[in-house]
DNA sequence: TTATGTGAACCATTTCACAGCC
DNA sequence: GGCTGTGAAATGGTTCACATAA
């Protein structure tokens, strides 16, 4: 089946809004309420809940617990991903200490860098191997997703020589640049400072 | 004029190739190549660029440096933002310390935190104020726009407090949660984890 | 009566196809 | 001939409106 990427940002956004309301004590919820909260439609809502069969009831609305587990059964990964970060920079650092960040679904298992200071050592307990060694780790720990906190000067790089372990699946950039992916590696990209320039763009043109 | 997100979005990537291009001396290019390096189709990048009027020669392609002014011109700000930056955590820092985020269209005036150690030095060498006076701070140094690098858990009190300046118009914010945004305010959220998440899904069913 | 689930209508964005200019 | 600019068609996503079930 396949699902819009719009959908599954919102999916993301119900499963954390469902669990506050689970510890607020709170049994059922209407797509109404949920809409409200999100700053969506209540038709928008049960759009994307309708997407993987009925879970509301009718005249009542959507049970908090049971539609968290619907979620996030859809959400669920198939297995506990093993990550590689490469760049234990400041930016590196910041998400590996990121609450949000630590998950059950998968775990940092190794950080890359070219810092002679850093390699060999640890980095917020997670060992810090050389970039160059990166095929060799990924293979070894079985590493099929990566996280780049490097300049953007280097990132082709890093995703080209990456892509030969072979077990390269995912990519998540941080880098401020368009990465080529290698056939069968999705990369998706965050790109700070483009954010902050969309947001000046519409301050500029739409004055809200 | 109204102009679609994700043509802004491109926008500011085809600023950052031409940028490049000028730097490797190439005085002219096609809507096909432009595409090829980003990622886009040819017919996309030359309804994005003609949007704002012909910029490009038939037969010949665009001239780097003419489209590189012509672009900087449309996402170029009415004048210098003033910005704010909230939470001086590891995330914080690493925004202030990165590269792409230098730019003469802005500059981060303050830093707001609640750890007394913080408040009243400076980070990164930008004077750090108490959370508690961002109205008083945001009205004296008549800052509109705030980025966001603090827990979820405070955003929205956050959020409310700024508001009460009144020059407040603008905000990014990296926290894992929705904000309500005040009349008048657009609000911009950056949601890493989120992020990752979808990455996951992706892989988990598309298997590109 | 209340609130979900969903086909149909609507709106936005992308892609096509070709006319127009260099 | 080559490449842009652009109306028209296609695609993708959101919203509406109402049938349906608790």
């Amino acid at each position: 089946m396949k699902v819009a990427e719009p959908t599954v940002e919102r999916l993301v956004q119900y499963c954390r809004l469902l669990e506050q309301l689970h510890e607020e004590g709170r049994r059922v919820v209407s797509s109404q309420e949920i809409g409200e909260m999100l700053g969506l439609k209540a038709s928008q809502v049960r759009k994307d809940l309708s997407y993987f069969g009925e879970i509301g009831k009718r005249g009542v609305g959507y049970h908090v617990d049971r539609l968290f587990d619907h979620i996030q059964g859809i959400l669920a990964p198939p297995h506990h991903w093993s990550i590689g970060l490469v760049g234990a920079g400041r930016l590196g650092e910041a998400l590996l200490g990121y609450k949000a960040f630590k998950s059950n679904k998968f775990s940092v298992e190794a950080v890359f860098d070219v810092d002679p200071e850093k390699v060999g050592s640890t980095v917020s307990g997670i060992p810090c191997f050389h970039s160059d060694s990166l095929p060799k780790i990924l293979m070894e720990k079985n590493i099929e997703v990566l996280i780049l906190t490097i300049p953007a000067s280097s990132a082709q790089s890093v995703v080209d020589l990456a892509a030969k372990a072979g077990t390269l699946k995912g990519i998540l950039s941080f880098a401020p640049t368009t990465l080529v992916a290698p056939d069968g590696v999705l990369i998706y990209g965050v790109d700070i400072s483009v954010e902050l320039e969309k947001l000046l763009f519409y301050l500029k043109h739409c004055e809200v």
